[in-house]
DNA sequence: TCATAAATTTTACGCGCGTAAAATTTAGAT
DNA sequence: ATCTAAATTTTACGCGCGTAAAATTTATGA
């Protein structure tokens, strides 16, 4: 009944009784403490509502239990949700993960390494801002914090590299593309922000190459992660000028689609596979708004329970000392189609 | 040259010639030294590249320099943005925001406060679930953390509100459905996460009956934060029924009425407030994707700079001190007009 | 019952920094 | 040159916990 707070260890040593050192072993690993000791402690801890000061916490500690999940834009749904995922598997593996975003700044991802660094986390899984990115910042990064880099690969940083295997995706959209209408146009942006765009219109054009196909690569200008905006612009401009070979569109992602689809929308070009549409429009990524759309997105979806669960597992295993050689996995994503194409 | 890493200000203080409590206040506030004695500091930083341990300071310090930031669904762009700016004016501040998202959950909403707690931040800038919070652990939580709450409003607790102004939005909204064609039907969840939700369909109801209409409420079934579906197997419904009594639907957010468009869309209702368009559509809250839409959302769009920055400089003046009696600012919204109403 | 290993307690030290009070130096003005 | 207030240094203590080593207790089996 004595509800005076407990301060600090010392003084949950007094009332339960049991030594401090052995509560700090107990606060650390629960299991590593006798059974009935463990009972008294939690009885203790019931009456008494006391939580170590993690401050002191982690200073003392060789390792913090702190984990960074850094993504280059949040306001993005795919991040938004890769990031959820990432999150709730460090919390189950009893780390602290704490969220940041880039918001497309180069100098913000800097200054989050560098608030990283002042945490001393355990590991880090960080997806890149890509091309912007101070990749030698990254790497002084990666060689002070064990980090697992996702989505897009910077060099041969970090402890490894888990993402998407854009290659797969491209080519089975654009497989599916050629199998039920024309061949698809590839529609992107010149300078993309994330290096995965490469991939992918390299994998069109070599997917398209292997049709017998003859590719169109169409590079929309614009900076930035307004990606819709982007697309937006370049669709109105290449729509107006006839520049599609193709009433097939492949996008180099979903939210350039939405926004090249609200460009044909504005045109009164109809967008779908059924009579009376004019073009067709897919996307990739699985974007979480592409059901949605009017009509809604054919896509290829990432394989965000399988990206997660190997980010995680990868960096989980190399803090508790595995080490082994750099690597890159990427996973298959799946086809999800809808009406758009 | 001597590239040896410096330790801790112990070390610093003896290379830079500046005695270690010294060093401590430059650190805490550079301005409070004098300028000779920074300069030489920010030179002997230049050299040894040295950061303070944040465990350290925060665990002696009186108030740590921490500022959480807590949204109920960080993959909904609204919230994404309203976070970036937030944690964008706390950093400008000279604090270290911490950005959490509850992800619908009211178990992970309570964690969430109780990691904070463990933290022992400054001040904490908390956008509750709503309806499902336990507001009891919440009303526990303000009690001993400086909070401003905002977007959602639950009692009185912490030190202010901050948020929009749900009624002059509706009214705005249903003013000029009403001047510019039939008078809306609403379209709502029936049991809404959000108790804005609540405000909003009370304004319609004041302001149909303030300009001499029949109102007329559409509740759609459906828990959690899954809008878009929720909006969409609403509108299905209601569509297939003929329930709605006008061709003018006023939704009470815009992720419902992107869900309704797709409905339409499905059952090849045309929508838009032109010509051959059967139907008009209209949101509220300026979802960043509600241009894209096709047609692009009408919507009433938040004043995300004035409510992030009452809301800081809220949380700010009480963190300095100043003790003013609890109270709540609702700013104003703009209507975005666009094609879908 | 006794031996043995495991768990726990005791004891002691250190982490890196905040902070307070007193002693000293410095800057700016007279 | 002298004075005064502000800035700085010196000195000293404490924060709450991790951790190591030695001493002690407990559990388990023979």
């Amino acid at each position: 009944m004595s509800e005076s707070k407990i301060r600090n260890m010392e003084e949950l040593a007094s009332v339960s009784g049991i030594s401090r050192p052995t509560l700090s072993k107990y606060f650390n690993a629960p299991d590593s403490v006798r059974a009935s000791t463990r009972k008294k402690i939690e009885a203790a801890l019931e009456t008494y509502d006391y939580r170590p000061n993690i401050y002191a916490m982690n200073q003392n500690r060789r390792l913090t239990k702190n984990i960074g999940i850094v993504v280059p834009f949040l306001a993005d749904p795919f991040f938004a949700e890769i990031a959820r995922t990432l999150e709730q598997r460090c919390i189950d593996a009893g780390f602290r993960p704490t969220l940041f975003s880039s918001h497309g700044l180069p100098e913000l991802e800097t200054d989050i390494l560098d608030t990283l660094l002042s945490m001393r986390p355990a590991g880090v899984l960080l997806a890149p801002l890509g091309r912007a990115s101070d990749k030698e910042a990254i790497e002084r990064f990666c060689e002070d914090v064990p980090t697992v880099l996702f989505d897009s690969n910077v060099e041969q940083f970090g402890i490894a590299f888990v993402g998407s295997d854009n290659f797969q995706f491209t080519k089975l959209m654009t497989d599916y593309l050629c199998r039920t209408g024309e061949p698809p146009s590839f529609f992107e942006m010149r300078t993309p922000a994330n290096p995965n765009a490469h991939r992918r219109r390299q994998s069109y054009l070599d997917a398209m190459q292997k049709f017998g196909h003859t590719p169109q690569v169409i590079s929309v200008e614009g900076e930035g992660w307004q990606f819709e905006e982007i697309g937006r612009l370049g669709g109105h401009e290449a729509l107006s000028s006839g520049a599609f070979n193709s009433n097939s569109i492949l996008c180099s992602n979903d939210r350039l689609a939405i926004g090249l689809m609200t460009a044909c929308y504005e045109k009164g070009v109809q967008v779908g596979r059924t009579e009376g549409c004019s073009i067709r429009v897919a996307g990739i990524d699985g974007h979480p708004f592409g059901r949605y759309t009017c009509p809604p997105l054919t896509t290829v979806s990432h394989d965000y329970d399988a990206v997660s669960k190997t980010a995680t597992d990868t960096l989980f295993s190399a803090i508790n000392g595995d080490v082994s050689p750099w690597k890159s996995t990427r996973s298959e994503g799946k086809l999800i189609m809808r009406d758009s194409a």
